[in-house]
RNA sequence: GGGGAGAUACCAAAGUGGCCAACUGGGGCAGACUGUAAAUCUGCUGGCUUACGCCUUCGUAGGUUCGAAUCCUGCUCUCCCCA
């Protein structure tokens, strides 16, 4: 993987470039599509790649291992192949599941123990275990395992906790340096920059990251119940420790204001559910605001999705229609709703690499946010 | 013509003397969702009221009772069986 950087702004941190990866190239700022188990929920590839433009999508190395398993994907020929999709992919590690499933896990130095949400059964993830299911589903980009503290943890709890998280990512670089790609193609490892609220520990996490050298680095808890202002006050504290040549992830982020306030700060990826979640559940990002397209007020509203949404879904249905759909919880509306909001979050980034190229990212980005917020 | 069963809120359906403004499901209205155990979850759903509370409501008209959606009688309507 190599980065290139294209443009930088002058009044903020914000940045464009370009990903190389031997499935292709990515643009960023960009958002990448979540699609845990292989499948960008309710979402054609076709229509991942045509309308909603998507450059790169993720899968879930805890989902993935427990179902279909390694030895399928293997099988298959890697992740790629079995799902049909021809662009890069990136994998989480399973470190936010071992945060979301805390109920039924046990940390240790060596790794994590976790109970199967599907069958009970009992698994081990560990730093270098994971690098290995990552090789095997053949992920461009491999996260580190982390730990992903609660938000509201104290400062002892967080400075341990991230203690165990650099322990087990020089553990997993050391392993994935040690071992060989299946497919044919070259992976990178990203490392997780943690530490909670606490600007010294995000610090430390980050100067410890880059002293490790990598290729792109990922900052991991943050959005987990903290205020937007503290994520934005961790990015700025991180900003300045990591190299400019090479790419920022933040993992997990967010709104559509989020975003532009995480590309102000110098991040140039992203990943969430929101869109697709959301939009599943019956709630619209549209250039008017936020909508939830069950409410009556949309019952006779024929104009379309979004008058100036971008993808195919905004001029092919209604409102109205996709209101029926959604009370009548037909399946089409799901679909209709994720494809408009996936078109909708990479659209929004699509405006700030042509803002940031263009010199007037910052006030673009306020007009922008002012606008997302009023109507959000 | 004879026999039987039943009528409860928008719909279905529980309740069969006081703990009933009435279980539950659907429908309706609104909200939540941030590295996906989510096509999920939460609240409200007779009227007035911030609330306490008050008022009206279980086909209809009476009656019994301190008290009735619940017991009795008449009426109206619905369904089933036999002729």
């Amino acid at each position: 993987m190599r980065f290139e950087l294209i443009a930088r702004d002058a009044e903020s941190s914000a940045r464009c470039g370009l990903v190389y990866t031997d499935h292709g190239v990515i643009e960023t700022p960009v958002f990448m599509p979540v699609g845990t188990v292989g499948s960008v929920k309710a979402v054609y590839h076709r229509d991942l790649k045509e309308d909603i433009k998507a450059q790169i999508i993720l899968g879930n190395t805890y989902h993935l291992y427990l179902r279909p398993g390694t030895d399928i994907i293997r099988k298959a020929g890697g992740l790629h192949r079995f799902i049909s999709w021809d662009r890069p992919i990136l994998t989480d590690s399973g470190g936010y599941q071992v945060f979301s499933l805390s109920e039924s896990r046990k940390l240790s130095e060596r790794g994590c123990t976790f109970r199967s949400h599907i069958d009970g059964s009992s698994h081990l993830f560990t730093p270098e275990g994971v690098v290995d299911i990552q090789r095997e589903i053949g992920a461009d980009i491999i996260m580190a395992l982390d730990e992903c503290p609660p938000g509201d943890s104290d400062f002892k709890y967080a400075r341990e906790s991230l203690q165990l998280t650099k322990r087990w990512l020089e553990r997993g670089i050391r392993h994935f340096d040690a071992t060989d790609p299946l497919y044919g193609y070259s992976q990178t490892f990203f490392p997780i920059i943690q530490g909670c609220v606490y600007p010294q520990l995000r610090k430390e996490a980050a100067e410890h990251a880059v002293s490790l050298d990598r290729e792109g680095y990922a900052i991991g808890g943050l959005s987990v119940g903290e205020p937007a202002e503290v994520m934005y006050e961790m990015l700025e504290v991180i900003e300045p420790v990591l190299p400019v040549d090479k790419p920022r992830y933040l993992m997990g982020v967010g709104t559509p204001s989020n975003i532009l306030e995480a590309i102000h700060r110098g991040v140039d990826m992203f990943d969430c559910v929101m869109p697709t979640r959301n939009a599943r559940n019956g709630m619209l990002f549209t250039s008017q605001g936020k909508i939830n397209i069950r409410n009556k007020k949309w019952a006779d509203d024929f104009s379309s999705i979004d008058e100036d949404g971008t993808s195919f879904v905004d001029s092919a249905y209604s409102k109205a229609y996709l209101r029926h759909l959604f009370i009548s919880n037909e399946i089409l509306g799901a679909q209709i709703a994720s494809e408009h909001n996936l078109a909708f979050y990479l659209n929004l980034v699509k405006e700030a690499r042509r803002h940031i190229k263009k010199g007037d990212f910052v006030s673009w980005k306020e007009s922008a946010v002012k606008r997302l917020e009023n109507k959000l």
